[in-house]
DNA sequence: CTGAATCCCTGCCGATACTG
DNA sequence: CAGTATCGGCAGGGATTCAG
């Protein structure tokens, strides 16, 4: 695909890419894809926590206080089911369970620090 | 505050960055800006259409045909709230308006860049 | 300790019809 | 041409309760 002659500098790979010429939002189209795995209240908190290392269910209940059981569960389940993260069950008692990224998961690393740099560059 | 020692390097400005110590998703976390900004079905597309080039309502209709006139008002009220594109009316008959991304908009295209590529890194 | 199941409520999205 | 008004369905999120 050629380059248009716009007024900036064209950006690479997004708008020219030949596989950003979807008219719908598709389930397959990478932008969708990250941000689905990102949907949701409380994702973006329970990555960043884990980004700062692993942590058990309980270390990421006292880190957000304000977060409830069972949108937990079904954050951790949803990131785990999107390979961002691995659920490491210690065997014997009381039950632990250690979240950790993935390497796949720490590279979203990139992707909220972009997230944040917008947000904080005032229009 | 202090670099945690962890295993792989530091990833600056996020994880350690004291306004990133928020323990609910605050309406004023640069990460939730950003996001609320991107959300909903359709917005992300609407962006890049407008990454290529200026676009009149028709034309956006043109390339997004599946997109309803409601959601697409909605969309293009939601960025222009959020100072991404700004809404030039031309005077006369028939109505023509045009939209364009502001200089702020425009930096949206390395945050889409980013969503982009991490949807299209394979777990 | 680490979750899963249930219930209810809210807000988004789409379809349709209508206006300046 | 460029929208707004209204309505209904459905999924997301929170509180509570129960289970392995």
């Amino acid at each position: 695909m050629a380059h248009q002659t716009v007024g900036h500098a064209v950006r690479p790979g997004l708008p020219d890419d030949p596989r950003a010429g979807v008219a719908e939002p598709t389930a397959s189209c990478p932008v969708e894809i990250t941000l689905a795995t990102l949907r949701g209240r409380w994702t973006t908190l329970v990555v960043r926590e884990l980004l700062r290392g692993e942590r058990t269910y309980s270390e990421l209940r006292e880190a957000l206080p304000a977060l409830s059981d069972k949108v937990l569960s079904d954050r951790l389940a949803q990131l785990t089911e999107a390979g961002v993260l691995d659920r490491l069950r210690r065997p014997g008692w009381p039950p632990r369970v250690r979240y950790a990224l993935t390497p796949h998961g720490r590279r979203l690393g990139p992707v909220l620090q972009a997230l944040w740099d917008w947000g904080s560059d005032r229009p």
